[in-house]
RNA sequence: GCGGGUGUGGCGGAAUGGCAGACGCGACAGAUUUAGGAUCUGUUGUCACACGGCGUAUGAGUUCGAGUCUCUUCACCCGCACCA
């Protein structure tokens, strides 16, 4: 060994090598126990890999390794979730097709990941812009379509005027576009939607089944947001119809003064003529049409609204007269669009019926109306039959059994979750199999005509008029039924984003199938994934959309768990230098191939394993990363310092088994910077002995491999220790070595550190006595009378005196 | 407003209720070097010459012992939000 460390080159020979042997592929076998680690594929965008990318990787990465070398069959595989706005954008700028330019991305990304030495299986890699693969997304969506779980509807949606289509509830977190972060507008339109919330329970219910973190099972609970009311008639006057509410207090029923509804409610259209001041009604809509999501919800603390003239609602308790106005604190989107409004107990009603003049009857005791509503429990008041209880709880329920007994309410649930607005105005997403026949009305495409492959365009500009350039393909759009076989014409709107990820994980584990979206006893085998790693901004998006479609296979009998990921963790973010998010304005973005071309990959993945807790976010360092190149090279040259022994000297018994120890341990609990630390540490101690056996080498590198996997396999070629790491087994340690003969322990009188002595290994509470005869112990105790010895075996006495 | 989280040296961060600051960065010193860089060795929370004292956002509490557990206050971050 005379050469120094040169990266780029054992980089490259490796991974050529990893390739030519295809160790990395699972096998086909079923035999072993398996291990399914998955991380997010990424969507191929024209910059390229960024660094938050390279940490995603890497912790499953990690742990892959080392599941192989412990003897598990891993899948680690890896993909391109490649349909979407940006590719799309980029095509209409540079006019060319967005395949194209998928295709030259798709090759980049692969040719990176490569090259940083990640332990993808290759051989099942996919692309949900791929027919072979999007066939099978349209077949999901036709099963979606045949079990009633797909309708359209014409509702206020959430619309990007920016990007031209319309997008879901979470696709428009905060009232911006996901993808351009321009403001959403409410539109109404006719739009296709998945039913969702039928599955809400079920995607609550499952949490408590699966291993998620408890921050991301908070997220998808909150998200999903289930309430359990009532809903309740109230007749109007002058009106046939009655105004149904939703409310969660319906114990507080002889506390309405006033009902509101939203301003978009249909029943005012159904009823304008008997408004009679219908023009401050149509005023005021158009008002809050004006208002962006965020003002409306966010910036306006003052309440607005208008009274209905000539229209009156009656309390269906008391039997009183009250009046109804419309106010754009409540919304279309939630419960029924209407709500009683109870000013004593509601903060809003309060304000509402301060600023309008409504009464305000309290019926709970507490609180002080007069300066705030009481939200409270307490004892019933006002309230005829009600007074007889002193909690919510009784209240609600006697209330209930009042309303079902007179069927003017009934018990209900509601969600926050609304249902997936499931459509793009776009060219470059999975068509829709649906076709509009003017007889039969929507059909679906037949199974074995899929997939309904998308055609080429010239132009792939949105249109002006809200749809998608695939409505100016004449021979796409006309067809025949396939039910009457009658001229029909097909849906052009195509899938949003997020429905190629929602299931490309069963896909991984039989890519190649063309009988299916994948075989039984594959799946069967690898489902469900024993673990996944990705983004927080994922929870409420691709989680909770891909446990949805997977909650659905299984109920219609097709996938044999509900939930698809047994386990599921996140990584932080990685910050630019400046602490800051980083982003190409701010001009803080790290290219990680540059810092491959700098410092070689295992430096770039020891280092973003090494710069803080995995979970939490973290600045970037351009010095720590070259204190991670200075820990290899220290690795490197241990082998001048090479001693001929194979096993290991009985003063490195200790430190070589203590290592293992926290290092097999840290890699599972994803501490890989306290793992790196105590392989840092090791180092260090056969630097200050100056001598390394090949036993005590040999424990480095096989525990260096999952995180610097080139040079730990370039060394023990070096050695000359044999078969390459990625044949060898992970390394055991034995409990009994882990520490030396004799231990330091810390010596406190009442708590308080007085000295430290050095004691033999394995002594129990029971010897702790004993060491009152120790003299430095004796000494610090001098006259003073010991009232109790407290001995912790290998850390601490403490003595009471 | 609701939910979740965080607060430890100059910096990133370690600490099953048991020696606070592992490991790394930076800094300082020494060795080597014509010099710089690289490397190796040592020092590095703070006050104090020292003995020792003080230190984990804040104030209290539990305990032989608290960064860790309980309560208080403050600050910051993330998610949701007129959700009836």
């Amino acid at each position: 060994m005379n050469k120094t460390y040169n990266p780029q080159e054992i980089e490259k020979k490796w991974q050529k090598r990893w390739e030519d042997a295809h160790c990395f592929e699972a096998e086909a076998g079923h035999e072993k126990p398996k291990f399914y680690a998955l991380v997010e594929f990424p969507y191929p965008s024209g910059s390229g890999m960024h660094v938050g990318h390279i940490k995603a990787y890497s912790g499953l990465e990690v742990v892959s390794r080392k599941r192989r070398m412990e003897g598990y069959n891993v899948l680690f595989p890896m993909g391109f979730d490649s349909f979407g706005l940006p590719a799309e954008n980029y095509a209409i700028k540079t006019n060319t097709h967005p395949h194209i330019i998928t295709t030259r991305n798709v090759e980049h990304f692969k040719d990176q990941m490569k090259r940083i030495g990640f332990s993808f299986d290759w051989s099942r890699e996919i692309s949900t812009s791929l027919p072979d693969y999007y066939k099978w997304t349209q077949w999901i969506f036709l099963k979606l379509f045949d079990h009633g779980l797909v309708f359209r509807a014409k509702t206020l949606v959430n619309y990007c005027p920016h990007c031209k289509v319309v997008l879901s509830n979470e696709d428009s977190q905060g009232g911006k576009c996901d993808v351009c972060h321009s403001d959403v507008v409410q539109l109404p339109k006719d739009v296709w939607y998945l039913r969702i919330t039928e599955y809400a329970d079920k995607l609550l219910d499952g949490l408590d089944t699966v291993d998620y973190p408890d921050s991301i099972k908070q997220q998808e609970v909150s998200w999903i947001g289930r309430s359990t009311g009532a809903f309740v008639d109230f007749a109007l006057d002058g009106i046939p119809e009655k105004l149904e509410i939703y409310t969660t207090r319906c114990d507080t029923l002889y506390g309405v003064t006033f009902m509101v509804m939203a301003p978009e409610h249909p029943l005012l259209d159904q009823y304008k003529d008997r408004i009679a001041n219908w023009g401050e009604v149509e005023a005021y809509r158009a008002e809050c049409a004006k208002k962006t999501e965020f003002e409306r919800t966010q910036l306006v603390k003052d309440k607005t609204g208008v009274k209905l003239a000539g229209i009156s609602a009656v309390n269906p308790v008391s039997g009183k007269k009250i009046p109804v106005f419309i106010a754009d604190y409540v919304m279309m989107g939630y419960g029924t669009g209407a709500i009683m409004a109870v000013p004593a107990h509601d903060q809003r009603d309060w304000e509402f019926a301060r600023k309008f003049g409504a009464d305000i009857i309290p019926v709970i005791e507490g609180g002080d109306i007069e300066k705030e509503a009481y939200t409270g429990d307490g004892r019933m008041i006002n309230s005829d039959f009600l007074n007889a209880y002193d909690n919510k709880k009784d209240s609600i329920e006697a209330m209930l059994r009042y309303l079902a007994e007179k069927g003017i309410g009934r018990k209900g649930v509601q969600y926050k979750m609304k249902d997936w607005a499931f459509n793009r105005q776009r060219y470059w997403g999975e068509p829709i199999p649906l076709i509009h026949c003017p007889k039969c009305g929507t059909v679906g495409v037949p199974y074995d005509q899929l997939p309904l492959r998308l055609p080429d365009v010239e132009n792939f500009e949105p249109g002006t008029d809200g749809q998608s350039p695939l409505a100016r393909i004449e021979s796409f759009v006309n067809c025949t039924c396939p039910k009457c076989g009658g001229p029909a014409k097909r849906e052009t709107d195509t899938m949003p984003q997020w429905a190629g990820s929602s299931w490309y994980f069963l896909r991984f584990v039989d890519p190649h199938n063309d009988e299916a979206f994948a075989g039984r006893d594959e799946m069967n085998y690898w489902m469900p994934v024993d673990w996944y790693n990705g983004g927080m901004e994922h929870v409420t998006r691709h989680l909770l959309y891909s446990r949805f479609w997977h909650h659905f296979l299984y109920d219609i009998g097709e996938v044999n768990t509900p939930e698809p990921y047994a386990k599921r963790s996140y990584q932080g973010l990685i910050l630019g230098s400046d602490g800051e998010k980083m982003s190409k304005s701010k001009g803080n973005v790290i290219d990680p191939l540059d810092i491959v071309a700098q410092y070689g990959a295992d430096t770039l993945r020891l280092y973003v394993l090494f710069m803080g807790d995995y979970t939490a976010a973290a600045p970037w360092n351009d010095d720590s990363v070259k204190g991670c190149k200075r820990f290899l090279e220290r690795v490197w040259r241990l082998q001048e310092m090479l001693l001929p022994d194979e096993g290991v000297r009985p003063a490195m018994e200790a430190p070589v088994n203590a290592m293992i120890k926290k290092v097999s341990e840290d890699y599972e609990r994803m501490k890989y910077n306290t793992a790196i630390a105590a392989m840092m540490s090791y180092v260090n101690e056969l630097y200050a002995d100056g001598h390394a056996t090949r036993g005590e080498m040999r424990a480095l590198l096989l525990c260096l491999n999952p995180v610097a996997p080139h040079i730990s396999e370039e060394i023990w070629e070096a050695c000359g220790f044999g078969e390459p790491i990625y044949r060898q087994s992970w390394p055991g340690y034995d409990p009994e070595k882990l520490v030396a003969s004799e231990v330091e322990i810390a010596v406190q009188i009442r708590g308080k550190l007085r000295a430290r002595i050095m004691v033999p290994t394995g002594l129990t509470q029971a010897d702790g006595e004993s060491l009152l005869e120790n003299e430095t112990v004796k000494g610090l105790i001098g006259d003073a009378q010991v009232r109790k010895v407290i001995f912790v075996p290998g850390r601490l006495l403490n003595i009471v005196c």
